[in-house]
DNA sequence: TTGATATATGATTATATGTTCATATTTGGT
DNA sequence: ACCAAATATGAACATATAATCATATATCAA
């Protein structure tokens, strides 16, 4: 009940929604990140794995991925001195299966 | 069939897809439009009236719709002098409703 | 403990983005 | 034709962002 007072009197969002929901969408903003998101819903990958499948350099996998880890959008599992990020937010992987989808069919 | 090679045998994405599936995120990645697309959500409004509800210059909104209409995101109607939009793309405010419902749940 | 491999980090740079101001354009009324 | 109201536009500016380079850190094996 007083949780959706918001949605039901005002016409406007409270600033911390507004920051989340922002920064949910800028993680899928960037074709890198997406490329990376992209990889990671069917299974893990190590870094190095990342940088060599979509050809980007080492640095810069790594930076994306702090930002998708931040945002908890993915994880990562340790094996030696290798680190197999994976998917963490299946609400996310959703809406970015759908979108592509989406882009796919017009 | 073939539309679905490429989810089927590659892991990266065409360049046209990527360029969709980002634009659209990056749509819903500004404070700024989330505020105009949430305000549309429920019914028209017109540039003055949503600079108004939010508090923002006429400018930055009509800057900021302009930038929603190339997408199709939103659409208008003219009345006089008076233009009236309206959300043009229920996948997208579908998404939007789902994050914001997702935010302010967490 | 030294070397090799994998990953992370910080600084830098170039580009993209959002807001603002000033002004232009459009429309309808007089 | 002129005015007022509503909206659009372009330039300028400040800030945010992404990629890169160089280097640091961490883990394991010998």
């Amino acid at each position: 009940m007083e949780e959706n007072m918001n949605e039901l009197f005002q016409d406007d969002l409270d600033e911390e929604t507004l920051f989340l929901v922002s920064q949910t969408f800028k993680a899928l903003s960037d074709p890198t990140r997406i490329r990376i998101l992209n990889l990671l819903i069917n299974k893990e990958h190590s870094v190095n794995d990342i940088a060599e499948t979509l050809d980007l350099k080492q640095s810069t996998v790594s930076h994306q991925l702090r930002f998708l880890k931040n945002l908890r959008l993915v994880k990562y599992r340790r094996e030696g001195t290798t680190l197999f990020y994976s998917q963490d937010d299946e609400h996310v992987i959703n809406m970015l299966k759908q979108t592509i989808e989406h882009a796919n069919h017009s």
